[in-house]
DNA sequence: TATGAATGAGAATTCATTCAT
DNA sequence: TATGAATGAATTCTCATTCAT
């Protein structure tokens, strides 16, 4: 009788024990010494579980997506209304941050030593799924949620690089609030309720966007 | 002095000529003979110019900075009409796309290898730097010069990893209408030149980002 | 007692049936896996049959020389004229010949990996004890036994490197041939007999065996 | 400017340097590093000059190839009479005995591990073109001269695993007495010559071969 | 007994770096 | 300065062997 009931299930505990490691360092910068290490298993039991190196990339980004998706599905399963949808969706970046930090990273290591460009088709198949989805449950053009898609990745990318630059959690509560006032606060205006979202969006942008007034001509 | 000169010229034309090398495969992904090949020298004279592979990754990044930086200021230098600069602007992203999906590997490397945080200092010192010319010179707030910058490195980044989840030259072309709609339109509106762009962004909004009308509630 | 015997039956059962690829592959280029593989069991009860892999090249080794004399024995055990047992020993030969191969392969690996001596022994002993069989069930001299069984060695090698410098088989008989042409003719031939004998001898010496009479001088 | 003036000179001195270690351990059973340390090299400076461990099993079957044929060639280049160069013939198998059983080995290792059957056409013809340059130079059938060959394979074989079956010294010269006698004795042999020699071979079969006159019927 | 997961020493191989020329 | 051969520590990977079930 083996030890392991559950071969799958155990090498998934092991792709996630490393992940933060596997992606903090890189695929070309973690030693599979390392990784065994800090999976607390020998190196050859690693390899009982992964033929190569390479292969623990490949396993890695695999269940990575099918972790993402999974959760993202089961995340705004049960909301009704567009606003605490928002709010969720919100609340999942601001506490996915490094996660997402760890599996762009990832991405990149998947760049950089996939030949087959096998990868690629995945993360466009994810990134149309995320943004179908989002299109579907925030009530947003697929265009928009691809934009807001893009930020959101340039947001997680500086806050990992640059995280001085701005505060990722206050950023995303901007975005919230942008988007609760376009999407909710927009929804079926009429007559003076239009009218008073018009001013709103031109306020802001006369006091948020352009700097100078004088100096335009 | 003259030597001198000539020499540390020659170091970056050394690092100019394995530049895309070196951030495509990684700091740990290229060897130090990979990078001697495409520089076509021998490891020696390599390493004649930089004692570790290490102070390639450093130097590296030196020299993309001042680079990256003087190119960014040489740019719209004489130009002097807002809308000529943003078009310049939407240029340039175009025209150095592939350049910044370099720098941005080349930051990646960075921060998973310089344990000191003087990495963090550049990059963030260059961000703010950056934003700052951008808000100067394309007259837009800070603040909406820092979410420009934030789009467009998610732009840059999708760009890279998903390129067929959008045209990234498209998306650049977009987004310079909007920046002109919103700061040349916006400039010195008033009276009824207000009210018209309210109305066009009202309808953008309705058009553009909300899905569906009648679902929300 | 009687699972002593079972388990010792196993365990010969185990060495045969992983014998060729345990010989063609050589002890150092096979696997325990491998082995275990081919046998059809896994490496557990492998080890516990046989608690190194050293014990398999012995256990292999002693297996391979008591089946090998027992066979031989048995061989011309109830064939009494020289003629026929001549004709049995061709056909043994033909019958094992790729298991002969097998079994030098093995004495290869003794050889490269018996430190004691151990091997070469026994070796010896299964060298001597044939010839001296062939030398009593043929009716030749001891000396020209081990003429033959040299030769018979360098054929089975051949055959094994070079299959395509000769056939095995067709030298086998050639050899058949000339043993009873040797012995069968030879034997108590007497007066007129002994004469065409010698006339015979010659010939084949003269056209067999000497390229070209009148270059010799 | 490279230390060494002629790489490939060098790899060959590295080749011999290691010949007798690397055949008679194996190729599986020696290690890369046991290789370097016999050369008095790093591992590094190994792999400089073979990039794999497999490689140095091919060209040292390749080089011991050219070699040999160059050696054999080049032995019986002035000799004239026939008698000499048997003696000579005999002389160098006596002298390259060990040498012979470690090209034995080597060509045991290439059948063991080279799947795509090059050494297998490299043996061939290097013992066709042995056979053919003995049949012509000491003056036999070509079909002797294989038996001749096969019967020497076998005597270095023997001589390698079972050391105590002969002399492998003594066996060479009772061969060499042998075509002496045939070859030189039978040459041009006319009217009593011929008889003296067939009155010779007859005996020799009486005394030598047959064992016990009595016994066969 | 039988299994195959686990182990870690050791094997092949790589690579940053040094150094003689 | 330029070269590339030489080095050996470190890396990926293998494999005989052990051991819990």
């Amino acid at each position: 009788m083996p030890k392991i009931v559950d071969r799958d299930e155990y090498r998934k505990e092991l792709l996630e024990k490393c992940f933060t490691l596997f992606t903090r360092k890189g695929y070309s910068g973690v030693t599979m010494r390392e990784i065994a290490g800090e999976i607390d298993v020998s190196t050859g039991t690693l390899y009982h579980y992964f033929p190569t190196k390479e292969s623990i990339l490949e396993q890695m980004f695999a269940y990575v997506q099918e972790t993402n998706v999974r959760d993202y599905l089961s995340l705004t399963e049960h909301v009704e209304s567009i606003e605490e949808r928002i709010e969720l969706f919100g609340e999942t970046w601001k506490k996915y941050g490094e996660y997402y930090q760890n599996v762009f990273l990832l991405a990149v290591d998947m760049f950089r030593n996939d030949g087959s460009g096998y990868y690629e088709k995945i993360l466009n198949g994810f990134s149309e799924h995320y943004t179908h989805a989002m299109s579907e449950r925030l009530n947003i053009t697929p265009q928009f949620a691809k934009t807001l898609f893009v930020y959101l990745m340039g947001l997680v990318l500086h806050a990992m690089l640059t995280p001085k630059f701005f505060s990722y959690e206050d950023q995303i509560d901007v975005l919230i609030q942008m988007l609760k006032a376009a999407i909710v606060g927009s929804a079926g205006a009429e007559g003076s309720r239009a009218d008073v979202m018009k001013e709103k969006i031109y306020n802001f942008i006369i006091h948020n966007v352009i700097r100078d007034n004088a100096v335009t001509s």
